[in-house]
DNA sequence: TTACATTTAAATGTCTGACAATTTAAACGC
DNA sequence: GCGTTTAAATTGTCAGACATTTAAATGTAA
């Protein structure tokens, strides 16, 4: 393991960082062992403190879990898909509300990546993504929905389009593009009569990859973006206007 | 501040969620003082190095940001893009490394999804982003070049083509797809004719981009994505062999 | 011998208390 | 009025101790 040269920032900022590099490194693999936080401690020159608040820099990042016991320490963890999942849904939402990006930009990213899954989804989809797909559609027919719902099941739907591409890195990277749009699609209202349109987008999604046909969907999941796009702006209009209620 | 119930896992990662939990909500906005430590854990009844094991849990994730002195402490971070990609690369590359996922696999998805980026990156691309293009292209024809300066050139070229789209929210998620790739592709040799193969796409791929003809830069990357698996193919053969040196 | 209960050791989780380093605001002196 | 010093608040770090958990080692009885 490497030291922390002279100075510069926390030391278990720096302790954190030399650990990580170890692993991107493959100097550390999956399942290994770490010294005991006593033994880290002694190594680096530190109290034990700062070397745990090093040690729950990594887990937070999912880079390590630790186990209590015996036989337990620090331990390298292999990074799974959901851990992965929460991760970037998380980073991503936060991009997203923090810099005030624009509906139209988030908007255009997450329909681009979206018909960049299509081709596959209409090769691969199988009953099982066909049938949410069917469902969720179902669902979004229902008169008495929230607006809240309403947006939770068009990303079920959406998550379950992308599934149908059955690649999943494609499914972690569009997971972030999906969800965190989330937010956004709450600030609207949809109307009974928007329901109507975006549910016979969906519907014609779903037809269209179970007769296989790409082109079909991709030019409906257009015709979805620029319907999406006018009820956002339809909000952010109504947003950015100066404080003027009914 | 929401409390702990009474008793599950860690207190600090049980903080650190609870925390967590305010700033997704919105309930803390950005820059906004969190409570000093001894008023952290006067609130939550616990001592302070276990509040500090939670914020750093939290700084970890760029979710906040402390300072010392007199009106120091912890405050909600603006997570920028830079953080973002950060977070993003080493979980994408790490998911890519620890869970044996194939090269194909792999390559699929980058490639589906620069494709999804070439008909934004065909209307938008600027002088800038071509001069990016052409001198990576001009380095990877160098003849000295080492395999590994010769990935990260190809991985600056993808990037400059995922930047002409203009899309923020487009390039950080696709910085993630392009970059964990790097690892795999590393393991390429790359010979003087595959070089030269590589090069021939990337300038088609930048001549296209520059009359704007989208379809013809996408056909250009459909091919490069054919090439590029049978190079990686040829690797992952070699190395699922059993050890049979020359 | 096998099955079960007990002990033990190693490790993380948590607490208490203290001091060091840093930063800003206020007090002070000229 | 302006530069300097002081004070206060806060995070960073340390030391030592105890609590809790876990699995192996040991002991005991059927």
């Amino acid at each position: 393991m490497k030291i922390d040269p002279d100075n510069k920032a926390d030391l278990s900022a720096q302790i954190a960082e030399a650990i990580r590099e170890e692993i991107m490194a493959g100097r550390l693999i999956v399942d290994e062992r770490l010294p005991s936080e006593a033994e880290l401690a002694d190594h680096f020159a530190v109290s034990r403190p700062t070397v745990r608040e090093a040690l729950k820099r990594l887990a937070a990042q999912s880079l390590i879990r630790t186990a209590r016991g015996a036989f337990g320490g620090a331990f390298v963890n292999r990074l799974n898909y959901p851990e992965a999942y929460g991760q970037h849904i998380t980073t991503s939402t936060l991009l997203l509300s923090m810099n005030r990006v624009s509906f139209d930009v988030a908007c255009e990213a997450r329909y681009a990546l979206e018909r960049a899954c299509t081709p596959l989804a209409a090769a691969r989809r199988t009953p099982d993504t066909l049938a949410t797909m069917r469902a969720e559609i179902h669902r979004q027919g229902q008169p008495g929905l929230t607006d809240e719902s309403f947006c939770a099941s068009d990303v079920t739907f959406h998550r379950a389009l992308v599934d149908s591409a059955d690649n999943p890195v494609l499914s972690y990277q569009l997971a972030g593009a999906v969800e965190a749009m989330q937010p956004l699609m709450n600030m609207i209202t949809f109307t009974a009569r928007s329901r109507e349109a975006i549910v016979g987008f969906h519907t014609r999604i779903a037809d269209a990859l179970e007769r296989h046909e790409a082109d079909v969907a991709q030019a409906a999941l257009s015709e979805l973006e620029a319907y999406t796009l006018t009820l956002g702006r339809d909000v952010m209009a109504a947003r950015a206007r100066p404080r003027q209620p009914a």
